[in-house]
DNA sequence: CGGGAATCTGTAACCTTGTTGCATTTTTCC
DNA sequence: GGAAAAATGCAACAAGGTTACAGATTCCCG
């Protein structure tokens, strides 16, 4: 495919600046594959494992360039991974959050989407237990979300 | 290897008979395997991956084995699998919990062991949240044990 | 600008864990 | 004791994560 004519990643300009701004406050290199990344994540608002992100940039990227683009994102505290459940990570902005401690994520039996409880206060806060040390916790929870059940928010019955 | 004179699965009488009564309540058919494997999970007092149980039990079972006898045994509600945040499910009997509530695990950063946090109540038992739906919670931290850090119970400084 | 060093990307390949198919063995029950 | 039902072992596949290495891109400084 030629280089200059293949089509544009989905995002849009102001979305990039976000991300060339974030790149630049961590001093990454500022590559296709980051800003693209970034941007599918900007425009998210719940978490994504590396083949929805794949998918979403139409497999412009090969994979373990998503691995390798969201690994060094994570290391440089940009992204955080969450784990629910099966066997692939979620992938998200560090934005209100961080990795030791994060809202609760619901994956929906249903529709299989995976979202943010972010009203949900990360419930056991306290940093050590009858001698254990916390340093970080992961609370996933399995149900039905709103859009998949429209009286689930009524549940007087 | 002899089949008659193998050496026999790490599993004295007592468990030997607690595993087979287990499998008698639920109907199951008692093999060598699920006696095993039910033995090992009686003596653990820490959930257990597949390939933990099968280097406990030696090898002596294909992996194809207790991967099913973990699913069997699952299916009829004496095992349930832990989330612990790596790719590998942990296996633990379901003694006073059960897969959809069950205790914090925490996984020790320094030994890898992943032990149970009994005391601990699951925190956010609610059945609903803001239109969600909770069927399932599961919690998993990561942090020191404490065989490993002696004096993490006086963390007064 | 321009060029070299540092870094990133794509391809290929490997590893772990989970999973299924099928022929053989074991268990159960009458 | 024997037939039906179920479990086991082996082979193989699938998915996701991970690493090696050569070639391409980005950055920085003159």
């Amino acid at each position: 495919m030629d280089l200059v004519n293949r089509p544009r990643d989905p995002v849009d300009t102001n979305t990039r600046t976000e991300a060339l701004n974030l790149l630049k406050a961590k001093g990454l290199y500022k590559t296709r594959a980051r800003v693209a990344v970034i941007g599918v994540l900007l425009q998210s608002d719940s978490p994504m494992s590396q083949d929805q992100i794949a998918q979403r940039l139409r497999h412009r990227y090969d994979r373990v360039t998503i691995y390798r683009t969201l690994a060094s994102l994570r290391s440089a505290g940009l992204v955080h991974r969450a784990f629910t459940g099966n066997r692939t990570w979620q992938f998200e902005l560090s934005r209100n959050c961080w990795e030791d401690q994060c809202h609760p994520h619901l994956t929906c039996s249903r529709c299989g989407k995976t979202h943010c409880l972010v009203g949900l206060e990360p419930p056991i806060a306290c940093r050590s237990y009858n001698g254990f040390v916390i340093h970080r916790q992961q609370v996933h929870f399995e149900g039905i979300c709103p859009q998949c059940s429209p009286c689930a928010h009524t549940d007087g019955h």
